[in-house]
DNA sequence: GTAGGGTTAG
């Protein structure tokens, strides 16, 4: 706006050299229009001013120095620097280091601190809190501890620099040596001290402090940055009702931080209207990247991934009003969302925004993308990701391809990542183990699991269950026993859990029945432990226990669950249960089935479609012989998929041998390449075989 | 009257 001007209507010369007064606006009063403009319109502002003469004010020419420097425009700024030595001011040098810091450019802030005479406090704060920005706690410190005189500024940037790096003890500390070196703090100073507390999970802590230095938290003086990170503070500690209190009190002093905080606060109780009301509450306007990512995310960890990549459809239409651009934070969010459900489709079609969009994706993205892959059952561009694309990887990303490998029964591979991370240097952790030894599980290898298991340090009582897991499936059940007999802690529901599949999968009831009633005791409620036993009843064609299971569940009031399965297509969830007749193309789907049916018989094969594994979730016997989810979710993307193209089903419940068997069969006589994921595991059908063998 | 420090999301 500021250099059309100046290009349609250059100044009169005469103007040009009455520098104080030209047309009527002087240096102070293009400062204040600056101020109005924010620094982006003072970057135009400059031109303006050069013509009139008032770049030779030095606090003018500071104020258009730091614009350039605060929006990278680091030539033009360093241009106004270099221009007039004898003019320049502490505060051109301070602008010009804090702009290299601010755009990463360490070795030019430091060079120029070096050479700058008189050096004054906001110079030293101003490395302190450069290098700190920059993960560089140590240089930090070397310049806080060398400064030779400090402020209360000085003091909070060295604080936040330890906080922000995650050193909140270490934050804590320095406080402590504040206060006692006789400086008080002021709200900035609160603020980290609040924060650092709520990191550590410790909010009595914060408050006892508060205390101790007289500060009522209750005060009606704090302002509202103090009051938002008390907000988050008592949200973190699980005090609902106090943030809310807060929020409530702070009424229209409430910031885009505020709001962003509380509705963070419901989503992490899990309470997601309250959450969602916050969010339809907020002024449109208010709404930030943060807001979004807040819904977004609180839907993606409670398990409400459909909602989550809706809310993302919302935030980029035109229709939301307010054009608003997700960052890389949202994308990991939505990714998982999409990893969550298995829907492929949608995660490509992210994937392809990104790189419309060119949204620069960080470690938490890229691990959130190779996640998708791999739950969505293609592993080959899991691996192209992990090993192509990634640059630098942490131990969840490792974690995530072992895991990812594991549910494949891509065994060997996983140990080869184990090794692949030690030598890079990267620690293997906990879950990397449990993720390995379900791989060596899934894939039948039981020396390589009895020697990983061995070079766990200290062992959890989930790699114990891993290893049951392991010896059962390979029908040791006798080690697989003495294990858990060994073990030097209580075993908990997953170690008897594996046990009673292990005997599901082998028949043995008399082991069953033990692991079963132990799984009663520590999860009366779970209805898998009682599918799972019903199913080793029906296995062995016990019926009438397979019944008193049934009555034993309606005795202690134990919900069923609903056996789900879905297909994607076309940008769509669809999902079928047992006997299914809702879908819009139930006909075709039936008749699908019936023909492939007569076709197994056909070709000698007995497929029992009455899956006599019976879902124990069933109320009415007559019931149990409706068809299950998988078959009709496989038989519906038979008929609207492309030929040759993998066929993709999630399954929320383990897959039953009868379907196995069935969806092997279909594969051959379709010539289909068929990919199922029942919870955590993933089946790969080609020319009638499973990849599972007979480890499943 | 210029320059340095703050809270929220994966």
């Amino acid at each position: 706006m500021f250099s059309r001007c100046c290009s349609k209507f250059p100044c009169p010369g005469g103007l040009q050299t009455n520098g104080e007064r030209g047309l009527g606006i002087d240096a102070s009063s293009y400062l204040a229009l600056m101020k109005s403009v924010g620094d982006h319109g003072g970057v135009q502002v400059h031109a303006h001013a050069v013509k009139r003469g008032h770049d030779r004010d030095v606090y003018l020419r500071n104020a258009i120095l730091s614009s350039y420097a605060k929006v990278g425009h680091l030539e033009d700024a360093r241009r106004l620097f270099d221009e007039m030595p004898e003019k320049r001011t502490p505060a051109d040098w301070n602008s010009m280091i804090s702009g290299y810091w601010k755009w990463g450019l360490r070795e030019r802030a430091r060079e120029l601190f070096n050479a700058m005479p008189g050096k004054n406090v906001i110079s030293w704060t101003a490395m302190v809190a450069g290098s700190a920005k920059t993960g560089d706690l140590q240089g930090a410190r070397k310049y806080f501890d060398e400064m030779p005189r400090r402020n209360v500024v000085s003091w909070n940037a060295m604080l936040s620099g330890y906080f922000q790096n995650g050193f909140q003890d270490e934050a804590l500390k320095l406080f402590d040596e504040m206060v006692s070196s006789g400086f008080p703090p002021d709200d900035t100073t609160w603020v980290t001290v609040i924060s650092s507390c709520t990191a550590r999970g410790d909010a009595s802590f914060a408050t006892r402090l508060m205390e101790r230095l007289g500060l009522d938290q209750e005060h009606i003086d704090l302002n509202y940055f103090v009051k938002t990170a008390l907000l988050n503070m008592y949200a973190k500690c699980g005090n609902i009702t106090k943030a809310r209190w807060i929020f409530d009190d702070l009424g229209s002093r409430r910031s885009t931080v505020t709001w962003n905080a509380m509705i963070s606060a419901y989503c992490k109780e899990g309470d997601l209207a309250s959450a969602r009301e916050l969010f339809d509450m907020m002024p449109l306007l208010e709404r930030d990247v943060v807001s979004w990512n807040s819904m977004i995310c609180g839907y993606t960890q409670n398990g409400q991934s459909t909602l989550a990549i809706e809310l993302f459809h919302q935030m980029v239409s035109v229709e939301a009003g307010v054009l608003m651009k997700p960052d890389e934070v949202t994308i990991t969010s939505v990714l998982s969302a999409c990893g969550h459900l298995g829907a492929m489709e949608s995660g490509k079609w992210m994937v392809e925004y990104v790189n419309k969009h060119q949204i620069k994706l960080d470690l938490s993205g890229y691990n959130s993308m190779l996640f998708m892959y791999s739950r969505c059952g293609s592993m080959d561009e899991a691996r192209r990701v992990f090993h192509k694309v990634m640059e630098v990887k942490d131990v969840v990303s490792y974690n995530t391809l072992i895991t990812g490998l594991a549910a494949h029964g891509l065994g060997g591979e996983a140990l080869q990542l184990l090794s692949e991370m030690k030598t890079r240097g990267i620690e293997p952790n906990r879950v990397t183990y449990i993720g390995v030894l379900t791989a060596c599980s899934h894939a039948g290898l039981i020396e390589e699991g009895w020697r990983v298991f061995g070079s766990i340090r200290e062992p959890a009582v989930d790699h114990y269950a891993c290893m049951v897991d392991l010896l059962g499936r390979v029908g040791e059940l006798k080690k697989a026993e003495l294990l858990i007999r060994e073990m030097p802690m209580e075993p908990h529901s997953g170690v008897y859990g594996s046990l009673l599949n292990a005997c599901r999968i082998h028949r043995r009831v008399d082991l069953g029945e033990v692991a079963a009633r132990k799984l009663f005791e520590l999860e009366p409620h779970n209805s898998g432990n009682y599918v799972l036993l019903s199913n080793l009843y029906a296995s062995v064609g016990s019926w009438g226990d397979v019944d008193r299971v049934r009555e034993l569940m309606r005795g202690r009031g134990v919900k069923k669950t609903t056996a789900l399965s879905w297909v994607e297509y076309n940008g769509r969830i669809h999902e079928f249960v047992a006997g299914d007749i809702s879908h819009e193309q139930t006909n075709e789907i039936y008749r699908l089935l019936g023909d492939l049916e007569t076709r197994m018989r056909r070709a000698g094969y007995m497929v029992d479609d009455s899956c006599s594994l019976r879902d124990v979730g069933q109320e009415e016997k007559e019931e149990s012989v409706r068809v299950h989810s998988e078959r009709l979710a496989i038989c519906y993307a038979l008929l609207v998929s492309e030929v040759g193209s993998a066929i993709r089903v999630v399954k929320n419940l383990r897959l039953c041998s009868d379907c196995h068997t069935a969806i092997k069969m279909i594969s051959k006589l379709e010539g289909r390449k068929i990919i199922v994921r029942d919870n955590n595991r993933f089946h790969h059908f080609v020319e009638g075989k499973c990849s599972c063998n007979n480890y499943w």
